[in-house]
DNA sequence: GCTTGACTTGGAGCGCACTCCAAGGGGTAG
DNA sequence: CTACCCCTTGGAGTGCGCTCCAAGTCAAGC
């Protein structure tokens, strides 16, 4: 398929999926008869992963690295696991962090439902 | 209490408190006899949601239009509340979508324990 | 009186993650 | 043959959120 098509799939601009190949987290792509790029599925798939890591707030330094040791092959495998095991953690945090932030944003709004009805203002907040 | 001590109390750099007075995020703070800045614990309160917004995702440009609404008073508690109530939703969406990430990193590092054991690599991710 | 250190201001610089641009090429439709 | 559109490359530009710097002021300690 053609970045085009590859770039709609993913929700990204080709010009992002250049810029991805580029720095190394997808590997050159495989070019058609006259010099374009060609994608398949398993790009499809590890595009998908990258996204993931970046949604998850990997820094793309983080998947750039995690993209070497990918095309190291076979030796990588605990470094690898290692990496997505200690991403783990910091997702775990960015999940605790956030409820406590939720609960702590359902409180105020109900603060200001409060104040509403009194017509009155909240303290520094 | 002077900025060093605000900049300590709440996890940030000195310049960052005076970048955030610089933008409109903090009001204007109060000076002491020889001109240097003078925090109170109405400002460690302000900061603390400041950042809690940051943390969840909020723009400083989005903050500042929460903080300008917050100096007009009263008469912005429901725009306030509105923005809040919005930015709620937000953080309701990145708990889902990272609750799901998490999931599928869970299943990732299982497959990789079980390549480890078995000395194969992953496909496409 | 002099040094030291924390503060002041305005403005420049930085790293990140894209995003855009210019110049050129190839394949297809009319 | 020409127009059009999507592709190519290398490189420049952008917006964000800080972060750093230079030059100057002021109070406290020696």
């Amino acid at each position: 398929m053609k970045i085009s098509d590859f770039a709609q799939k993913t929700g990204v601009s080709a010009d992002t999926v250049r810029y991805y190949e580029r720095i190394g987290l997808l590997p050159r792509a495989g070019r058609d008869a006259s010099g374009h790029r060609d994608y398949g599925e398993g790009d499809l798939v590890w595009m998908a992963f990258l996204q993931r890591l970046r949604k998850t707030g990997m820094s793309i330094r983080d998947m750039t690295r995690y993209a070497v040791l990918r095309d190291e092959g076979d030796t990588t495998l605990q470094a690898r696991r290692d990496m997505l095991t200690a991403h783990r953690k910091t997702v775990r945090d960015q999940l605790t962090e956030l409820r406590h932030s939720l609960t702590a944003l359902d409180q105020k709004i109900r603060i200001y439902d409060a104040m509403i009805i009194q017509e009155k203002d909240p303290q520094n907040d």
